[in-house]
RNA sequence: GGGGGAAUUCCCGAGUGGCCAAAGGGGACAGACUGUAAAUCUGCUGGCAGUGCCUUCGGUGGUUCGAAUCCACCUUCCCCCA
């Protein structure tokens, strides 16, 4: 059987991605994917800078809008919704298009990495998690020494967060996380893909991101996240560690001006930028496009890939 | 006009005779990443080179075996008294 086309657009924040994959869809009868860890939750519009109706023109969004913002989401979750639009888009004869720059979601769902069945265990995280605090991160580390000492080796020992996974995984499952991703790794693509992914000089995207932020204030942000901390959202929350959100917080505290807070929220964006572009970097099958030179040169440049990929 | 203080590597800022290419933070740059991922974490940041050498702490001279650190003068900035 042939593989199922899935022409993903993916780059840093900020890079124009939203926007190609729109006229995308118009011009090879599309329908947009989100992959997009924060677009997900509803009413969180202007700081996750979500398409407007307006600028969707008709063209049918996926995973964006789904979610309470209390709710919990991960990768999970995101991989069996996304494989479930794909399929339903292709079942209408449509082409789907994954747009977005969660590097772990979209490689997730590129390569099928196959997340075991994991029933609600949350007394055993909560357990790891009491042991981190009280015995501290070192112990921790040794602890999963003792269990997967490759993964210890590849886990920096202050990393909290990913030292609790491993040894939840071990809990869980009974085998080492370092196995199971050692068995994931290097899986070819389910897809038949025309993975694209934008760039631009770098000073030219941090002023790009620099914009952007001014633009979410102008439109209104801090009354978004004024209305979510109403609602109850607090930080700490998955939501609330959206950038825009964690950096308002503060503000609306009255921890620090909003000019203080804005500063912050360009920086951090801009850092994430280069995570992601750090991610998209180690993708195998990445086509980079130059995003630099103004939207109809993307175009170009995007259509003369696909039709690489794809022919006619 | 008089008195006092300050100038440090991209930025802020420590350093007051050798252990200083110079703490710490920020930024920049690079990287990791498999169920919180817009999260979490790591490395690196004068140049050249194998434990070495070279250039650097406002400028110029000096003291000293040795100075970012002491002295003199100069330049700039800040504060106080006029």
């Amino acid at each position: 059987m042939e593989k199922q086309k899935l022409l993903v657009i993916a780059g840093p924040t900020a890079s124009g991605k939203s926007s190609l994959a729109i006229r995308m869809a118009k011009r090879w009868n599309g329908e947009v994917i989100s992959a997009d860890s924060m677009q997900v939750y509803r009413r969180m519009d202007i700081g996750t800078a979500k398409v407007t109706p307006e600028e969707a023109e008709g063209i049918p969004h996926h995973l964006i809008d789904v979610l309470e913002p209390t709710e919990e989401w991960n990768v999970a979750l995101f991989q069996e919704q996304a494989e479930a639009a794909i399929r339903d888009i292709a079942s209408r004869g449509r082409l789907p298009i994954l747009c977005g720059g969660t590097g772990f979601y979209l490689h997730a769902l590129l390569y099928g990495t196959q997340f075991a069945e994991e029933p609600e265990q949350r007394d055993i995280r909560q357990e790891l998690e009491d042991r981190m605090r009280t015995e501290g991160p070192e112990k921790m580390h040794e602890a999963l020494r003792a269990v997967d000492p490759e993964a210890a080796d590849s886990i920096h020992p202050h990393n909290e967060k990913r030292v609790i996974r491993a040894l939840e995984y071990y809990r869980i499952h009974g085998t080492p996380i370092s196995q199971h991703n050692r068995e994931m790794r290097q899986k070819p693509s389910p897809y038949d893909l025309c993975f694209l992914a934008l760039d631009m000089d770098r000073t030219v995207l941090y002023d790009r991101i620099d914009r952007r932020v001014d633009l979410m204030i102008e439109q209104g942000l801090v009354d978004e996240v004024r209305g979510l901390v109403q609602e109850g959202l607090s930080a700490g929350m998955t939501a609330m560690q959206g950038l825009g959100y964690k950096e308002i917080l503060p503000y609306l505290e009255g921890s620090c001006t909003l000019e203080e807070a804005v500063r912050v929220l360009k920086r951090d964006t801009r850092h994430f930028a280069k995570r992601q572009l750090t991610w998209l970097r180690a993708e195998k099958d990445v086509r980079w496009i130059d995003a630099g030179h103004g939207a109809e040169e993307l175009l170009r440049q995007a259509e003369e890939q696909i039709r690489q990929v794809y022919g006619k």
